[in-house]
DNA sequence: ACTTACCGTAGGTCATGACTTACGAAAATA
DNA sequence: TATTTTCGTAAGTCATGACCTACGGTAAGT
């Protein structure tokens, strides 16, 4: 939901291997958890982190619980991205001028 | 420098701060610490990690330390955002039509 | 040379979080 | 109903990291 949710939820390796898996396309617990290194407890902990940040979203089936990434979620992320990344090119600019200066 | 280190760097929220901050405009370090509610070496301390996630850059006027924002270090996250956005809309389409189904 | 301003790093504390095993709940199957 | 499959959560361990104070080092001013 916050960028602070975001950031630190894709800061984390694995977690960001279980979001690269799902946004591959929309997998259960169980075999994201097969294809990783940790135990599925795990894999279930970082998919509620990455559902508390508003990057994936879950469905029943059966037993089974498909979760898929949410593309509204990215986009957030995009718009922090393109308002900063406007701002940084201006401050560069501003600086490499003041570097000529000294 | 690596995906890793941007995002865990961008997930603290007094770090992200800093960064926004000096994308606003170049600053020196004491300056930033003035508007941050953290210490002056804690500031230091996120700097290096931001510069080390190729983030910022830094440049010396006298006993003064300038940092600003690097755009390309954005544009690297970008190329992630835009690669993984494009996943998950069509997995994300995918999952809505495996919904109308069950 | 001495002092002042500004900064990075070392060392230590404390909270956060990533991981595990154990357990309980819900749905399909027989 | 009993069993199996799939999953989420609780409880505990251990490493990471965010923060502080203290210290040392460099550049400018007097």
């Amino acid at each position: 939901m916050t960028y602070e949710n975001m950031f630190s939820a894709l800061g984390d390796s694995t977690r960001r291997q279980v979001f690269e898996a799902v946004a591959d396309r929309p997998r259960a617990v169980g075999d994201l958890a097969a294809d990783l290194p940790v135990s599925r407890p795990a894999v279930s902990q970082h998919l509620k982190v990455l559902s508390d940040a508003g990057l994936v979203v879950c469905r029943a089936e059966g037993t089974r619980r498909i979760y898929a990434a949410r593309p509204e979620g990215l986009a957030e992320l995009r718009t922090w991205l393109e308002r900063y990344w406007s701002d940084a090119l201006e401050s560069f600019a501003a600086e490499v001028n003041k570097g000529r200066d000294a």
